[in-house]
DNA sequence: GATGAATGAGTGTTCATTCAT
DNA sequence: AATGAATGAACACTCATTCAT
């Protein structure tokens, strides 16, 4: 039960290299099992294809990464809508949340989130825009009920989800460990939070 | 002179279609050649290589993207530093300068900025994004000199350089219209440069 | 001694299906072993190889057929020359012989008469083409021998022996009832015979 | 204009060869390639894939046969129905028609009709027919309609095309020479011509 | 100015087969 | 009695690039 599955990890060990390198694309099957001391034939009794060896490396990460928001976003929707401001503490909660989602595997992440083109998980973040899209559309038109003569401008409203999604993508590829990492998204948030309001609606 | 270079402008033409719906990297040099008419041996009189021919699309646009910023910021800099709070009239003029080189042939922008990976302009944006740190940065330390007991925020710097450069891809991929797009950019830009001073600083 | 052979029983049943529907050739080992619920290796305890998995289908099939066309063409051999255009009835043994054996197991005679290019079983209705030549030879020359005059047409005499063979085949493919085989097939012998006399010899 | 397609010519002769001796499935377009002392991108630049090969070997053989089929059907369902019997002649006529088309191109024609399986060729035997079959009905139902009483034997007509255009298949795969096969046909036709009236109708 | 022909190295993928356990 | 792991050779196909003409 040890080494059982060596193979298996070291195909994935090398793989996350390589696609690290030279993304999903150009990533070589090849070479992936040859520095893993196999032959490509050995990939194929592990995974389906290369995209199932893709997600051999990406898929726990993306599946950690999912959980994660749906079950903040869900809990959000819960809290009083009306206390948006003053939860600056929640958005802290979120951030903590994902960085340590985000950095649990940070090469896993790195690759799922920049390295996928070509994959069958490419646009990744694009869906996570996305999402983050539905839940801040939600939360405007709650704010926009109780700011009388304010509506929302919609191009604000997708230009901030990309903002903040991408704010962490950032933070991850530029910020090596977690622990600084937690303290450079703080005033990240705050400016977000602060600026929310205020350009949102108009 | 007329039409000398008449089967260069065709293969430039389908280039772009191609190198638009494909990127550089799935481009095919055959598809590209015989949508012109042409043979792939026709591209190698013209260009040198296929990154040659990526530039013949992009280089004439890359260059008056560089000048553009070049000449903004050496102009920028020359004026009141004491004055940053004051000038969002020249932010927007930043701004309308940027779409006005932007969308005056917005499908060669979006290759460059978006369809590059894989070619020798791989990472334009994050070259463009360097440009704006310096900048950011030699404007940060005059701001800092006049407000005593403050510092900057490195990686706020950084981030931030990211997020202006980025609202203007943005803006390119998701507005079709130039008109739209210097609506849409206003509020942007007013956000960024409210949170700029608060936020560069700590 | 019940259940010893259950895995080996398995993998012919879904050995039959695969076969069928891809052929020998097409046909895929890893396939044919999952469907049974094993692996590639379970065939290699049983079979020596993809081939003898194919025999393990259609050997006894290929016994029977040998057998039945052996005894009968050594009957026939027997009975009196001169009275062969009065053994119609025999002929209609002959055939209903054929179909009972054809039909016993249609699916692996199926296998064994059209899915084998790629074994080592191909061609074998070419070697009962070449069997049943050798009784029309036979056949012919004591006919002849009564026939002065007359001479046998080699090309015919393998032409014919060609029809009869496929006769069968073409019934067993194109047929799926025995009863309704048996009844298709009389006015075919029929023709056959009459056909024969009249064409071997010129 | 001379030696212009001389590798297309080269290609298609060693192809030729390959298809012959391991069918369309098991034909190496490496051995191809290599024979023709290129290699397998050349394949690429005269045909679009392994299919577009079998094609430069089989295509004009195929539309040869088809026209000739095509072209004697139409005559012979023009000529007087009555006179069906009478027509012997005609029969040589198709019968030395088809012939001079098959031995035209003796290799080819063997492919096309032998060695198509997995190819889009494929099953162009059952597509022949299916067309004699077709033209078998229409005359039948002409023979049927003047002699009272009798009906046709469905089966039989499918089986009698089968044989009929079997026969073809036989003698190009049997019989080298052309003209050997043009006096070894004659009897066959006989014999089917004969049998047709006999055992059509029942 | 451009073609037509061809290369050579590469791609992901499939497969029957082997064998230690 | 059967598995799980792995091999190695083959496959069709694609591509940017070259170059004589």
């Amino acid at each position: 039960m040890d080494n059982e599955y060596e193979s298996r990890k070291k195909l994935i060990e090398c793989a996350k290299k390589e696609f690290m390198e030279k993304g999903f694309e150009k990533a070589s099957l090849r070479a992936i099992s040859s520095a893993a001391g196999l032959t490509t034939g050995a990939i194929y009794f592990f995974f389906k294809d290369k995209n199932g060896l893709f997600g051999g490396v990406v898929d726990e990460p993306l599946q950690r990464i999912m959980t994660a928001i749906e079950q903040h976003f869900s809990e959000d929707m819960e809290t009083d809508i009306a206390g948006y401001q003053h939860s600056s503490g929640d958005h802290d909660g979120f951030a903590e949340l994902m960085i340590s989602v985000l950095y649990a595997d940070r090469d896993a992440m790195m690759i799922l989130l920049e390295k996928a083109s070509g994959s069958k998980y490419e646009g990744i973040v694009d869906r996570l825009v996305d999402r983050m899209e539905r839940h801040n559309t939600a939360l405007a038109k709650a704010y926009a009920a109780v700011c009388p003569g304010k509506k929302i401008n919609e191009y604000m409203l997708h230009w901030f989800s990309h903002v903040q999604i991408n704010a962490f993508v950032h933070l991850l590829t530029h910020v090596e460990e977690k622990e600084r990492a937690v303290r450079e998204i703080k005033p990240v948030m705050d400016m977000l939070v602060e600026s929310w309001m205020k350009f949102i609606l108009e």
